[in-house]
DNA sequence: GTCTATATTCCGATAGAC
DNA sequence: GTCTATCGGAATATAGAC
């Protein structure tokens, strides 16, 4: 894996979150790197296997990160916060998260992105509703509702939240996070 | 105010809930129509223009909504669900909400469009607000926090839960649209 | 007043240079 | 293996025909 690969990744995720996957251009990648837009097409063929590579890429680093949480033996507390704790860096970066973003365009999206984006989406979501019915019934968490009814409504409260920060104003995601978690905690 | 204008401005925000602000064109708009894509610029010389109509056009039927409600002397719930109604429609119809699907392509919107973007954003979260509030205090609403954080998080939950929909499945919505109602009702 | 012919720019993608 | 020159098409937008 060279590193002009990994540049490449990093810049189209960064794009993704703040352009979104139809307004970002190869010709936005290859201007940072130096190189003509054409050079982009080396490393990757098509606009969709970009994409889907950067999904990919993002399936790995979460279940390594949930798999570290195994190792550290953390509760169920700290795994929620730790998720959370991405988006909260989202919205300091300024940027919207991938599903948001990339949900958006769905109807636009090449099958095969489509595709990744609902297995990344699904691996979160039962991940989260995990945590949570966990969490419920070891008395760190309160809720109505199955758990998986639960973790789809933290997700979307994520996404719109950074959405809603663009908007208006940073501090809505910060209001909505506490809301959120006001609520979850007993 | 002809009737091709009425048609553009109903077609450019239909594309905007589906395909995206910036995947669709004025020539998907004129293919519709049987005309030319240059015969848009007519009505709309720019694409910022059109956007900025098409939430001029929003407002203006918000507002005439809620006045509705007043005038029908509709209580807290009944106002709160004839919002939410919105949103089951749209999920109904395969569309996002405008505010989602613009607000994830707000860096790349023209200022101007930012602007009405914005002032739309604020009103809606500022009615939902007062409906909150309001209701809270005659006992039909229980939540915790302020009204404003907790139309926030409502208006995020409802923009998310079409984008989750999309990307897993219709019933996503529903889910999501249930468990809102069964934290907040008493 | 309404629409078309056309210009210009930028897109993703291919063929081929080094 | 890595990149550039270049293509074909689609984007927004203008000038001008009717």
């Amino acid at each position: 894996m060279s590193i002009t690969r990994e540049k490449i990744l990093e810049l189209g995720e960064f794009f993704i979150q703040t352009k979104g996957y139809n307004a970002f251009s190869y010709n936005d990648i290859s201007k940072e790197l130096g190189v003509k837009n054409a050079a982009i097409h080396y490393y990757f063929p098509t606009k969709a296997s970009l994409g889907i590579s950067i999904l990919k890429n993002n399936i790995l680093r979460f279940e390594e990160m949930t798999r570290n949480m195994e190792i550290l033996k953390h509760n169920e507390s700290q795994k929620l916060e730790s998720f959370i704790k991405i988006y909260v860096k989202s919205n300091r970066e300024h940027k919207i998260c991938l599903i948001g973003s990339l949900g958006s365009d769905y109807i636009t999206l090449d099958g095969s992105v489509q595709k990744e984006l609902t297995k990344m989406t699904d691996l979160i979501a039962s991940w989260l509703s995990e945590v949570l019915e966990t969490g419920r019934e070891k008395g760190l968490f309160q809720f109505k509702g199955t758990a998986h009814s639960r973790a789809l409504l933290l997700l979307s409260n994520l996404m719109g939240a950074l959405q809603l920060a663009w908007i208006t104003n940073k501090n809505t995601f910060k209001t909505i996070h506490t809301t959120i978690l006001e609520e979850l905690y007993i």
